[in-house]
DNA sequence: TGTAGTTTCGG
DNA sequence: CGAAACTAC
């Protein structure tokens, strides 16, 4: 009972918070004349509410033109992959909604985003470009590229902060370099966010461009792949701003009060699932933050999941200020003492990896995990962690293989975040977990799978097992499951690795890279 | 955000 | 004697 009335009043905060008091806080900005033909470029922060470089455009120009330019190209080798490019034509569809609705229209086009927005500005009479800044390494060099660019075709370039809380280049530790370690780096950055601009409420109303360019059909990007195998991630999921809305009240009437206890028990459904809406900005970090802020001065009892939740944002942006700092490790370990050599190049490596990817490793809890990636896009964070264990500790293979699989089947596949996530199982990253650390499965599914409800989700043919075979899985003696017997020893396996790890830790540490 | 083996605690 | 605490990896 108590827990309904938060979850009312938290959804009316959230409501509250992009409406009276900000608007007024935002018209206050309008320029007395507005002047010119703006384009605003969309990239990954597909909204309306809380967008900096769309109410910039509208408060200072005439008219505004909105625009995405499809450019796979530019974020070699990081091409996106099938669930993400399934997530994006959704999303781009909701957009493209949502703009009609407000009188405009989102102008589609394929890349060479450079030449399309000089062709654009041209044809359009555009003097101002906006956008919302990204912070991985190719994205940052194509827009350094495009501000000159554009500038000496003589347009103004106006970009702004939005993906992140935190500026990446504004927060170093004592010695001037970039915080390596996620405690002492989130101390300073809450501090910091004590003193936070409220989120910027959404525009509804566009003026549409005097001189409309012709946009491409949604379907000619070629987003969907023909095999459809994302057909069900309909079931699971509605992208764009709406949806991000929805499931972001969703959770805070149903599962906030609970967060703290249940989010890494995969079979409740006590987490945000907020991972996809974030990397393609159809909410943004600091309407989530505002939110949990304002909430925390009210609700006392609530602090512990508050904060767990705060600190998951936080690992949100520590991933996007390490890759800012060290661009190399989205393929590169960061420590270089894992050497190529380091990992499992054994003929059987290729043959491990390929069932490990097909959730046929023999180990419920992993092979669970692998099912409800490919059927949802999507895994439990805790899950995420059994499974990469398993392939970089137990089996050995190199972490970029994991983070190459992910990429092409989350569809909240985030370089920043895929990066940290796997060099720090790997334990080869920043804030690196202690080489020891390997995660026992049959112990994990102990633990946060107790009743083996999450197994029996994904593994059907586990539905009338017994709580060892939900933990072990398939015995040599056991014919009864249809079900393939481990393909590893974990407790050899794991000895092994402590050893090959322990090697490597006790090599001179090599100079840092800054 | 680890595991596993050993020691200590407490009824 | 099982749980909790401790400790090495």
């Amino acid at each position: 009972m108590n827990q309904l009335i938060h979850g009312l009043r938290l959804i009316s905060t959230v409501q509250y918070s992009g409406t009276d008091k900000q608007w007024r806080a935002t018209r206050e900005l309008i320029t007395v004349s507005k002047q010119g033909t703006a384009i605003v470029w969309f990239r990954r922060d597909l909204r309306l509410c809380d967008n900096p470089a769309l109410c910039e455009a509208v408060n200072n120009c005439k008219s505004v033109i909105p625009v995405y330019i499809h450019a796979p190209e530019e974020e070699a080798p990081w091409l996106p992959g099938q669930a993400s490019n399934w997530w994006l034509h959704k999303s781009l569809s909701a957009l493209s909604d949502s703009l009609q609705h407000a009188g405009s229209e989102l102008i589609i086009a394929k890349g060479p985003s450079l030449t399309r927005l000089q062709e654009i500005a041209s044809k359009t009479g555009a003097t101002h470009l906006y956008w919302n800044r990204l912070y991985d390494p190719m994205t940052q060099a194509r827009d350094s590229e495009i501000k000159q660019g554009m500038g000496e075709q003589g347009l103004h370039c106006h970009s702004f902060s939005s993906q992140l809380l935190i500026e990446p280049t504004t927060l170093k530790n004592k010695q001037g370099t970039p915080y390596k370690v996620f405690t002492a780096f989130w101390k300073v950055a809450r501090q910091r966010l004590q003193e936070m601009t409220p989120p910027l409420p959404p525009i509804n109303k566009l003026s549409a461009p005097k001189i409309p360019f012709p946009s491409l059909p949604l379907s000619s990007l070629e987003l969907l792949s023909k095999s459809a195998w994302y057909n069900k991630f309909e079931t699971f999921w509605q992208p764009g701003e709406r949806g991000a809305h929805k499931q972001w009240e969703q959770f805070l009437y149903n599962s906030l009060p609970y967060y703290d206890e249940q989010r890494n028990f995969p079979a409740e459904e006590h987490t945000t699932r907020l991972s996809p809406h974030l990397h393609f900005g159809e909410i943004t970090p600091k309407q989530l933050f505002w939110t949990l802020q304002h909430e925390n001065d009210q609700s006392p009892g609530l602090s512990q999941s508050l904060d767990r939740l705060s600190a998951q944002l936080g690992w949100r942006e520590f991933a996007h200020y390490t890759l800012f700092h060290f661009p190399h490790t989205a393929t590169e370990s960061m420590d270089s003492r894992f050497t190529k050599d380091h990992w499992n190049n054994s003929p059987d490596s290729r043959e491990q990896l390929e069932r490990w990817q097909r959730g046929e490793t023999g180990i419920p809890i992993v092979d669970a995990g692998m099912k409800q990636l490919w059927q949802t896009g999507w895994m439990h964070n805790r899950v995420r962690m059994i499974v990469a264990s398993l392939l970089t500790k137990n089996l050995g293979i190199h972490w970029l293989e994991g983070a190459r699989w992910f990429w092409d089947t989350l569809v909240d596949a985030d370089l920043a975040n895929n990066t940290l996530g796997w060099q720090w199982t790997a334990g080869c990253g920043v804030d690196a977990a202690p080489y020891f650390r390997v995660f026992n499965p049959a112990r994990q599914a102990e633990r946060f799978d107790p009743a083996g409800r999450y197994i029996k989700t994904w593994l059907p043919e586990f539905s009338s097992a017994d709580s060892h075979e939900l933990i072990n899985g398939r015995q040599p003696a056991n014919n009864r499951l249809s079900y393939p017997l481990p393909m590893l020893d974990l407790q050899k396996t794991r000895k092994q690795t402590l050893e090959r790890w322990q090697r490597i830790k006790t090599m001179p540490k090599p100079p840092a890279p800054h």
